[in-house]
DNA sequence: GGGTATGTGTTATATTATATCAACATCAAA
DNA sequence: TTTGATGTTGATATAATATAACACATACCC
């Protein structure tokens, strides 16, 4: 079992190596890596869990960077828009993306108990494809959000 | 290709089953299939389309089955806890259920254009399965949802 | 340097959802 | 047939999530 968010683990370098690669990416692709946004995508990096807007909002506000939700919702956009962060739509909530730009549909796996969330990459949309096609639907974005308990919560319940 | 809520069709035979099985459903398992239940899951399944809480208050409202948001939202969590309506969570919506009690894991394909929401039937989660395995998550239900054009706004646009 | 596009600050409001508590209904056991 | 357990509804209030609109500032590009 390799590394991830249901372990407890330093995950220093998990902020170090977003903040780069965001970095890079912005610079290739002409995109302003304000201040805000920044921001924004070092606390969900260093959280590493998934955080509702105004969650992050009043860190931004200690720190002079906006205190009203259209600063905190822009700053999103921007990230999700760019591949940083995600939406879990089941949980209104928005967190770092652990596979930067490496082509993925995101897939979430939810844990009921304890919220904790983990990203998983692969190809999940096989069968959704398939479907799909049956009805002549072109598909350009997946939402794939598992919920159930994570092995943390999992062992400790039974 | 089949029928499906892509295609416009006549569906008054959607809304009778759909509720002729809900009946039956709730009469089998002592379940109480109330006025403000019965006329929810009946306007979902003849606007045949996704709709926000607040999209069927009012038509509750005028029916003098209630005026306050509550009354929808705890008819939704009955018809969503026993599987005759489904949430949309891309969409903050819901939408009967087409396939009521075939235990599946639903799908969605939403449109991004025109909004319809078709639900697909089958196996889509074993590739997840295989990726929750791998962390020791123990999968309980799935949010699959995928977003883009439908056929006929498809062919419009093109 | 001037013009355009993009980002920020701010006010206000829209949209979606829940907490709480009292009243009433249903049903089965005492 | 009362009693009590459970479930449903009515009503008020409020929480949580998200966007519209507009003025101003900054960045970028020629």
């Amino acid at each position: 079992m390799v590394a991830n968010g249901f372990d407890t683990h330093d995950h220093t370098e998990c902020v170090g190596s977003g903040m780069t690669s965001a970095e890079t990416y912005c610079v290739e692709h002409g995109l302003q890596f304000t201040p805000v946004r920044r921001r924004v995508l070092e606390i969900l990096l260093s959280e590493h869990k998934a955080m509702g807007a105004y969650d992050i909002l009043p860190t931004l506000a200690e720190e002079g960077l906006g205190k009203q939700p259209p600063v905190i919702y822009r700053a999103l956009d921007f990230l999700v828009k760019h591949g940083f962060v995600h939406k879990v739509e089941r949980l209104n909530a928005y967190i770092a993306c652990t596979h930067p730009h490496s082509d993925h549909a995101p897939a979430f796996l939810i844990c009921k108990s304890c919220d904790r969330v983990v990203e998983t990459e692969g190809r999940i949309t096989a069968g959704l494809n398939h479907a799909a096609q049956n009805v002549g639907f072109h598909i350009e974005a997946a939402v794939i959000e598992a919920v159930g308990q994570c092995p943390n919560c999992g062992t400790a319940q039974v």
